[in-house]
DNA sequence: GACAAAAACGAACGTTCGTACTATATTGTC
DNA sequence: GACAATATAGTACGAACGTTCGTTTTTGTC
């Protein structure tokens, strides 16, 4: 691999560990060159604007989330068992980013924020939402969802389960957390079952 | 009301929609007093630092958020009637402001920033959270709850509903968000009948 | 209407922001 | 090892940041 790359994969790699604690639109390119100690224009010459650098480091999390959260799911035999790992590997994601899940925190910040960054996102979460969707017929093939299940009901139900999670885990820091979201997700697939 | 109570409270309206839309992170000062035409230095003078005016704006939504979602909620009869009006009013609240529920993007904020605004938020959240229980034990005195009902479980769960419903509603726009809600809330209450 | 108290202003502080340049180092290729 | 291409550094910019200060205007009270 080229210099370049490499150095781009670092930048990256702080980036997003600093977007995941203050959020993207608080990563300043000043703070960031500091941290892995190199100059700020020479940062900068990788990015060619803020913007850019915020959209890279959320395509960053993307490929990461997806080797780390997606594709060890469907190395799972479908329907329950696949699910129950997909949000065991879900919440690993989240634990291991300082600040927590980047999406999470990003899809309250640019909800309002028109631009580059929030169409990125948007699409990232939208194409969850289908894979979720997918993960659901699945079960359904399997035989473990009954034939009739809405399965975008299910990435719905799914996905507020996870953010209610994270709430508890990060923010509230609840020692009762696991507890809640294992009992609200049992009662969620019994009654797709 | 003398008039450095009402400039305040200019102020604390035209804050509060803008940490709706921005995150409280991202209310400047500077712009802010542009917004209600007076002087950064007047505005600053009330607040004394940019941390009292995140805590105020924080403490002033906490307030209307009692006034239009919880205090109207306990006014009608207890149990699942009172629970969905309680809905109703949280959406309310949520479609009101300009960038959705101010809670919900300074959770995600909050999550990994020390100081006085994550302490007032974290009490705000969790007198949240009690309240939710004990509008749940009211349904279990009410009827309408079953007597082993978890009440902690059920603040969980329907905040984890809300979440959901204002990540479809806000920054996914999604035309089906009020349908899901829907379905996600009656299947939660026949749950605990 | 006088007079003190409260409120708002304007200017400036030092710092950081994102970005634009040019110059120097480092890299990869022949 | 030469030489071009790439990568990093250095410096500077205008603007905005939160904050401080002294001054002026507005307010409420007698």
């Amino acid at each position: 691999m080229k210099k370049g790359q490499e150095t781009k994969i670092v930048i990256l790699e702080a980036g997003l560990d600093m977007a995941s604690q203050l959020g993207l639109e608080c990563v300043s390119i000043g703070s960031l060159a500091k941290i892995i100690k190199m100059s700020k224009s020479g940062l900068f010459a990788h990015f060619q604007s803020k913007e850019n650098l915020q959209v890279e480091i959320l395509n960053y999390a993307g490929r990461l989330f997806s080797e780390s959260v997606i594709v060890p799911s469907l190395k799972i035999k479908a329907g329950i068992t696949r699910i129950k790992a997909l949000v065991d590997n879900w919440i690993n994601w989240s634990s291991a980013l300082t600040g927590g899940c980047i999406f999470v925190s990003a899809s309250t910040e640019y909800s309002d924020r028109p631009g580059k960054v929030r169409e990125c996102l948007l699409q990232q979460q939208n194409d969850w939402i289908d894979c979720l969707d997918r993960i659901a017929q699945a079960a359904i093939s399997s035989g473990d969802f009954r034939v009739d299940v809405d399965c975008q009901q299910f990435a719905f139900d799914l996905y507020s389960l996870m953010l209610g999670f994270h709430l508890y885990f990060k923010l509230l820091d609840n020692s009762e957390t696991k507890k809640r979201k294992e009992i609200a997700l049992d009662r969620l697939l019994n009654n797709y079952r």
